[in-house]
DNA sequence: ATGAAAGCGCTAACAT
DNA sequence: ATGTTAGCGCTTTCAT
């Protein structure tokens, strides 16, 4: 044990910079966690050593101790039975996901919060759960839009704090925060009509999401109010494509429509470019309206009138209820609906 | 201390399943590990025990003595000062990101390697930077396409094993995997020369990235061998939007173009629509070829004729140079070129 | 204001 | 085949 300096092919510990420094391990690891009763000197003098080291905390080491990583995961869920393309290429695909992360973000960076995306590859599943399990993550915010994935039930056993990104099927104890969608279905109806729309029809989203089921709700619950009891609907499943068929198969039976409430933007391209193709204007012979004020909304031709959610505010505030509840573990989860606006562009 | 066991609050440690099942630590270690030495009849104590007790293994303590996490990040980067639209939000709507994690994925998951996706938000590089230098993954996995993009260079310092989705700027010490970009190009051009095209150009990506330089390169050099030494070029930022207006500025000065090279799917997609706008057929005017048969090609009107890269096995094979790295940190680093293939729609 | 010492939960020699 | 023991690098009382 001639000495104990000389790079060993390891990281430096706080051992080594407390040597270096002159002072024990406690001063160090006072320093690094910025704990004021340090004398200005001496804090100098171990900064110069982290710095001549080129020490790096150990994060194991100190969430062993701590029990907290300081970090968060934002997982994308869907269940097993989804469509064709693969989950994969669709989450990745939806500009939803990044405005979620995006939010998020706003409020876990100046905390200092690391922020990990993960999507749930259904038969990766319990691999999900065992990452979740094993503490990598402090909490987690939980995307998942389909009633029956069983993702917010599994992480409500887990017991680790969790918001989610909508209501979920069955309660669960976690938070959740969500856009109130009947009311986002209420203002489309009402601009068509205010635009002299009087043969309303909708193409809706999957039933099996909430966001599917409540906007198609919203939007007959609005037309009874203008007597129009039973309009035309057509289900989709949120991809153009989908909303391209369901434009034909829309325009096969009713051809006489004159307003069109489509549940998402993406459809909504769909089934303008089809309603152009069939031969009728939009806006002139068809109004539009779609629902997400995604990029898409924006860059279509003609550019979509649309619902906006808040999206990348709703996820802020998603971020905020999950610190608060990782740092009280006893605070009570609790549901906060956004409410959504109209964005009136080209298409009406 | 009346007693040990109880919850305590705090889940189960190796410790209290050890006395539940009336073995030692090391055993229950060892089932835990799948060490082949335990006698079947202790084992399946031992595993009765986890059961009853719910136990997880405790991760900060385990890498703490391992120095392994068995997880990777899929970091997502680009430089600073980037176009319009906020990173994120390209991030996610660029299916190449999900392409890529998903072939990832295929080779991680049998291994039972964790993967995260971390999206590198340039205000928050630094971030990223700690949270890999911190131990929380023990390889990553960089894509990052511009050749000013810092990354590449900042993990190389950080000396964790990294394999890049595509050649760097400046070299660095890591393997790297690209799709032979040049060899896309001939494709294309001979596919156009063979459909009797004789007045090509090209929308060629930005000339910051490498696969936007090498895709033009390869468009010249292959035309060189077909005497049309000095095509027209229009630049443009790998976004539909960005495509369209590209198309509008070629055709602006070279009215007769009749056949056209498209650095991306995007683009292709936005050009086809303006050229169709401005009166030309696709593609028995203008025929197109776009480059790397996205979702976008197939769903494109018309089906885009592209070049393919395999995106996910090459992605399949960073996970495994990673792999190998991370197990052997001696090995040494290399390139690996894939060789692209055209995919012949209904553009040309 | 600083240091000493205990211990977080686990794996890996080593001993038996 | 199983148990004992010594750390892994850090935070955190508790003394001083």
């Amino acid at each position: 044990m001639s000495t104990v300096s000389a790079d060993g092919g390891r990281p430096p510990t706080l051992e080594q910079v407390a040597r270096y420094a002159g002072v024990s391990r406690s001063t160090v690891s006072r320093v690094i966690n910025a704990v004021p009763t340090v004398a200005p000197e001496i804090r100098e003098t171990v900064e110069r050593a982290i710095a001549a080291t080129g020490y790096v905390p150990n994060l194991a080491a100190r969430s062993l101790v701590t029990r907290r990583t300081d970090s968060v995961a934002i997982v994308i869920s869907e269940p097993d039975r989804t469509s064709g393309t693969p989950f994969l290429n669709r989450m990745f695909t939806d500009p939803y996901v990044g405005r979620v992360t995006a939010g998020a973000q706003e409020v876990l960076l100046p905390q200092n919060i690391h922020l990990v995306v993960i999507p749930v590859d259904p038969p990766a599943r319990h691999l999900v759960l065992r990452y979740l399990r094993q503490g990598h993550v402090d909490g987690v915010l939980l995307v998942s839009s389909h009633i029956d994935d069983p993702m917010p039930g599994l992480l409500d056993d887990l017991d680790i704090p969790t918001v989610l990104s909508a209501r979920p099927g069955p309660p669960v104890r976690a938070s959740y925060v969500d856009v109130d969608q009947r009311a986002g279905a209420h203002l489309a109806v009402e601009h068509l009509v205010g635009r002299g729309r009087r043969r309303l029809a909708t193409i809706c989203g999957p039933l099996d999401m909430t966001a599917g089921q409540e906007r198609l709700a919203g939007f007959r619950a609005a037309l009874l109010g203008y007597g129009q009891p039973d309009p035309p609907v057509v289900e989709a499943d949120f991809t153009r494509a989908g909303g391209e068929a369901a434009a034909r198969r829309l325009l096969a039976t009713h051809a006489d429509v004159d307003g069109l409430f489509v549940a998402n933007d993406l459809m909504a391209e769909g089934a303008v470019r089809v309603l152009r193709e069939l031969g009728r204007r939009v806006p002139d012979d068809v109004a539009v309206v779609g629902f997400d004020d995604s990029s898409a909304a924006a860059e279509a031709h003609p550019a979509l009138t649309t619902i906006r959610q808040p999206v990348e505010e709703m996820a802020a505030e998603m971020a905020r209820l999950l610190l608060a509840r990782i740092r009280d573990p006893r605070r009570l989860s609790r549901a906060i609906l956004f409410h959504p606006t109209l964005v009136i562009r080209a298409s009406t």
